[in-house]
DNA sequence: TTTTCCGTG
């Protein structure tokens, strides 16, 4: 699936003219060079070396299905811009989009992936001392400055999808605008949608050239309702059913906020069209969002069989990061869920927030790839004029910059309030990961990176809590466990739960569960999955466990160990210790959580320490069964209007004191 | 009391 899952469609457009195997090589070579002269950019490559060549940043304006992502990097490398062992970076804000990008240049140019091109992800270096294309994601070049602050193993770098403002691609833009200053050599391209090209170009100054490329898409006609919806559940429903009985055929794709909507959506849809028995076709609705296992992910790209039309319900997945072919017609509910963060009470919240005019023409466009298309907007257009945002609020304003801030300090960049961002974050949000930095004890009271445990945390790729327990289990004897927990801790999905066989899948589960809590039921589980899976899909199958996830996890685990091994830290000693006991592993987590503490209350919900808000155990989570008295919990989310804990495990009070006396010292007799 | 948008090191 990697091949059709992108950000940019312009690695899959012309795949198919690929599949023509049992041809000769030579004759492949001239038809690879024959398509690439097929896109758009292929117009523009004289003038594009050009710009490059006489302006240190140009703003790449380049629609969908232009060619950029896949075409720049090599008209560079063709150029000559990798002499001298110089190399060209292309960032991506997603894993697999470096992936799949990089394959598709490896096999326009001949080569094997991690010879000539290549990519770097986290837990996954696909490169070479010959690699001369790389792509990365921008949370690794991140990583790579860290090492290299120039960049100087780079003539030119490329960030792609700036547009969708990462975190990461912000803080990059930011640090980038110092670098080329001392290097005239090197060249910075900035990839964006049309909305955006303007704000980049004003950042980086006035010698910043624009420069746009026409993308390869059909018209799409808009759709708007002529009066507002109170439902655009129901009228998500009604639609598909319209267009399957109105409109001639092809496939739909309806963009809603969440699993829950769409589950109403297929069911609705499976029951209402076996009775409306107007048409012989059938529709065949398909749910689509992250947490599915990809086993049922995957079914989205088979054909609808004969006489069917695909109804493909998905959240914004299907917006950027999975392409799917054959969409004519696509139904915007308008909405979207966008995530919070709000630095008084270090509480994250899920939003439905209205969507961007930016997303909404990107979700449009994806009816026009293959053929014209026609796209519902379940809103009025004066709402789409007047309500929604242009662009969406840049990550790096919205959420918790702990872990951000700590790899600034670790670039050497002390004072983060004067950096020079496109938009920099609000105060109280740099001042609250300041505090909670100091807490750890990971900054000191000048807000200077300590040397032991600071330092140490910068270079660990977790939370910083996380990284906090890491470093402290090496003390405590259990650090072969904490590398399983908090390996576990860091992929999602690991259990499933179908909706028709709930029963079943909750009764191999209660087989992992133990009363002290989450973290320690996930040890478990990775410890079956190792040991008496063997690491089997079968196994993980039959568990109701998710084994993508789990595979995933061994190898965070191992990741991990090297990181910790680079540290200087005895990691094979310390796994053949004696086994540490259930509490010295429960203890080590509190020394990295203490701040997060709550307390059951006799209703079932919890009370946080410190805030004294009310929360309830997550449904997801152990303790949602259970009965405890002192908690720690390692995540806080709010969810509509209530707000629930995950990662819950049970503790004694006298733990917290002892974990962090100073902390616990000023909030004494006030929990 | 009955369940989570998307990403990243």
């Amino acid at each position: 699936m990697s091949d059709r899952i992108n950000d940019d469609s312009d690695v899959d457009t012309y795949t198919g003219g690929l599949r023509t195997a049992s041809v000769s090589a030579q004759f492949k070579v001239a038809s690879i060079k024959r398509q690439r002269e097929m896109l758009p950019i292929f117009r523009h490559r004289q003038a594009l070396l050009y710009i490059v060549e006489t302006s240190p940043v140009v703003v790449l304006i380049g629609h969908t299905g232009s060619g950029k992502s896949t075409q720049l990097t090599q008209y560079l490398y063709e150029e000559g811009w990798t002499s001298e062992s110089k190399s060209i970076a292309c960032t991506q804000p997603r894993r697999v989009a470096a992936m799949s990008i990089a394959a598709r240049v490896a096999q326009e140019i001949g080569c094997q992936v991690g010879q000539t091109v290549g990519y770097s992800i986290r837990f996954e270096d696909m490169t070479s001392s010959s690699t001369r294309i790389k792509y990365l994601t921008d949370g690794m070049l991140l990583r790579e400055l860290l090492v290299d602050p120039l960049l100087s193993r780079y003539s030119v770098v490329i960030i792609d999808e700036a547009h969708e403002r990462s975190i990461y691609t912000d803080i990059l833009l930011c640090i980038l605008k110092k670098v080329i200053r001392k290097r005239n050599d090197l060249r910075l391209i900035i990839s964006s949608a049309t909305l955006q090209a303007e704000e980049f170009a004003s950042f980086f100054g006035p010698d910043t050239k624009i420069v746009s490329i026409e993308g390869k898409s059909y018209p799409v006609d808009i759709v708007y309702l002529s009066e507002p919806t109170d439902n655009y559940v129901e009228r998500t429903i009604q639609t598909i059913l319209d267009i399957h009985n109105e409109e001639p055929e092809g496939d739909i794709l309806a963009f809603l906020t969440g699993r829950e909507e769409i589950n109403t959506v297929v069911e609705e849809i499976v029951n209402r069209s076996t009775t409306d028995s107007n048409r012989q076709a059938r529709l065949l609705p398909l749910p689509l969002y992250a947490g599915l296992p990809q086993d049922q992910q995957i079914r989205i790209f088979d054909p609808a069989p004969e006489d069917t039309r695909k109804v493909v319900v998905a959240t914004n997945i299907a917006e950027a990061s999975v392409t799917i072919d054959g969409i004519i017609y696509v139904i915007d509910c308008g909405f979207v869920k966008l995530r919070a963060y709000d630095p008084a009470s270090r509480i994250e919240s899920l939003v439905v927030s209205p969507v961007s005019k930016a997303a909404a023409i990107q979700r449009a466009g994806r009816a026009g790839r293959t053929n014209p298309g026609k796209c519902f907007r379940l809103y009025t257009s004066q709402a789409a004029e007047k309500v929604l945002p242009d662009v969406s609020v840049p990550e790096i304003q919205r959420t918790n910059l702990a872990g951000p801030i700590l790899q600034l300090k670790s670039l050497g960049i002390e004072n983060i309030a004067k950096l020079d961002m496109i938009k920099p974050p609000p105060t109280d949000l740099v001042v609250n990961a300041l505090e909670i930095l100091f807490s750890f004890g990971a900054l000191d009271e000048y807000g200077k990176l300590t040397p032991g445990i600071g330092e140490r945390m910068a270079e660990l790729p977790l939370d910083p809590m996380l990284s906090k327990v890491l470093l402290i289990s090496q003390n405590l004897g259990c650090m072969d466990q904490m590398m399983k927990i908090a390996a576990m801790m860091s992929v999602e999905n690991v259990f499933y739960r179908p909706e028709n066989d709930r029963t079943a899948a909750e009764m191999e589960h209660l087989k992992f569960t133990v009363d002290e809590g989450d973290h320690l039921t996930l040890y478990n589980v990775y410890q079956a999955f190792t040991v008496r899976g063997k690491g089997s899909s079968k196994w993980a199958h039959d568990k109701y466990l998710n084994y993508k996830s789990l595979s995933r996890a061994v190898s965070v685990r191992n990741q991990l160990a090297r990181y910790l091994e680079k540290l200087g830290i005895n990691v094979t000693g310390s796994t053949s210790l004696p086994t540490a006991n259930v509490e010295t592993i429960i203890k080590c987590l509190v020394r990295g959580y203490f701040a997060n503490a709550a307390i059951m209350q006799p209703d079932g919900s919890f009370k946080l320490v410190g805030s004294q808000k009310i929360v309830w155990p997550h449904p997801s989570s152990v303790m949602y069964t259970r009965s405890a008295e002192w908690v720690i919990y390692s995540q806080v989310i709010e969810l509509g209007d209530k707000t629930y804990i995950l990662g819950i495990t049970k503790i004694e009070r006298d733990w917290l004191l002892e974990a962090a006396p100073e902390y616990y010292h000023v909030r004494r007799g006030r929990a």
